[in-house]
DNA sequence: CTACTTTACGGTATGCGTAAGCATT
DNA sequence: AATGCTTACGCATACCGTAAAGTAG
């Protein structure tokens, strides 16, 4: 069997038109390659060199053994990324999530069950989450709508209301409830990763001024110290995890509450069995 | 670069699942192999097995690994016998004849104008040799017709007429000329290597018995020490070459008179130029 | 007790680099 | 002189086999 490091080295021969360019690019010494091409002759039984007192060069059939040569090389680093690939799809979990709360929820629960295991997350509008299950590139997902693909296979794992949260002389703080027209046109603090949540802000308040922050660290900040009213969510309010000295106010859009469902494809849901089982209507509430 | 070695033990273990197994196959010992193996998965970063105590098997991605390392190496095989396979088409002509006589003339002068390359003669029936030609099969071709294909070049070579000998007892023997209709029915002895000849006796003759032999020598030794007449061509007749004590007879019909043309392909024209050259309607004679 | 894997040890062959020589431009 | 290929020589490493130990059936 012929060892691709001499087809390597012919390839790169080939590439360069002496041993000594090829020997520089191989970071070997030329008179080795001499040796190693004369071995490669050898091997096959065929001349695939002319050899000149002072010059090499490639015969006919060199030349095309030179080319074949880079096809199998091609391939064999193929053989690398696949297997790498490969084993990468098998110990890793891609997760998409179509916002914050289900990952601050769900996270904990998956690196429990899949432990061991690479947890890769993604948070996005959900679109495109059906496509990305279909087509691997998630094997969960968290999405705001119920998929109807019949490929896919879900379950409800809980709900999340949005809410305003408003610093203490603000007016509107005394409202019992609001609806999103009713904040069009102020400025609101706003976290930059928020999945779909996005969308429906774009949509509903299109002349709100967005103030947008990408690391909490800085929104918590702004919050604290400013009078700027942000987006707050009933997860927070159920662990009365809110901004101390604000107000919050339920935001009674249907656009402004949604259900969540964990999903996956169908021909996998025995491999994500214990998720879905721990997994009920108040996992995320 | 993952070397091929180890590719083809992995493919040897996962064929016969245990490395002792692989190793008397690959005639190597056991050892070696465990270390070969270690060495892989270290060149690849990723675990190939599952170790036991007392067993080793593959994983998931090892059954993955395996199966695509024994594709590459039959790619890599395919690359030593595409290659020695093309050095020999460089250096190598195959030449179909259509008839003896043809072969007796051509062939000193094709070796002399290619010496160093091989020479590789076929004779039969030339009804394919246009298929051939064009398949690369035969580079070289004397066909008793001239090709219509336009991807063929020819040159009429030569002709050659056929004769019978009757040892001179035979009333046969006094007449200035036959047709081939007059033996029809008689026992002639008959070299097996004649070609298209062979086509047209069976057409022409149905009722003669044909006294086949493999062999020249003995189909020599049989005509000398028999009356069984046989065929003979103006070529002999023109060298006379003839057998002692035998007549030969013209034969009449336009099928015992044939032309012969030396066929290549149009796009290698150049490379036989020389011969056509040497060669004229005169050469086979 | 047999079959299989792994570790340890020592030898050897293979591959490599340096140095030197020769030819060509 | 500079460039490029080959040969010769000595070394390092990588590969291999034998021996031995451990484990499971």
């Amino acid at each position: 069997m012929i060892e691709l490091r001499l087809l390597k080295q012919l390839a790169t021969f080939y590439e360069y038109g002496t041993l000594s360019a090829a020997a520089e690019v191989l970071l070997i010494s030329q008179p080795t390659l001499t040796r190693s091409m004369k071995q490669l002759e050898d091997e096959l039984g065929i001349k695939l060199f002319i050899r000149g007192k002072n010059h090499l060069s490639l015969t006919a059939t060199g030349v095309r053994a030179a080319e074949y040569a880079n096809q199998l090389l091609n391939l064999a680093e193929d053989f690398e990324t696949k297997i790498k690939a490969y084993d990468r799809s098998l110990h890793t979990i891609s997760i998409g999530y179509c916002a914050p709360v289900p990952q601050l929820v769900m996270m904990p629960l998956i690196n429990n069950i899949f432990s061991g295991m690479t947890i890769s997350s993604d948070m996005k509008s959900d679109e495109k989450f059906e496509d990305n299950l279909l087509q691997g590139i998630y094997q969960l997902a968290i999405t705001h709508y119920e998929p109807e693909n019949e490929k896919l296979f879900s379950k409800k794992c809980g709900s999340e209301s949005l809410y305003m949260s408003f610093s203490q002389g603000n007016p509107l703080a005394f409202y019992p409830q609001l609806y999103l027209k009713d904040l069009d046109g102020l400025s609101i603090l706003l976290l930059s990763q928020i999945g779909f949540w996005a969308d429906m802000h774009r949509e509903k308040t299109p002349n709100s001024k967005y103030l947008l922050q990408i690391e909490e660290s800085s929104f918590i900040e702004i919050a604290a110290h400013s009078e700027y009213p942000t987006f707050t969510s009933s997860y927070f309010i159920n662990r009365n995890e809110t901004m101390p000295g604000r107000i919050n106010v339920k935001l009674a859009d249907p656009e402004c509450y949604t259900d969540y469902y964990l999903v996956c494809l169908d021909s996998e849901k025995k491999k994500y069995e214990k998720l879905f089982n721990i997994v009920n209507e108040n996992t995320i509430k």
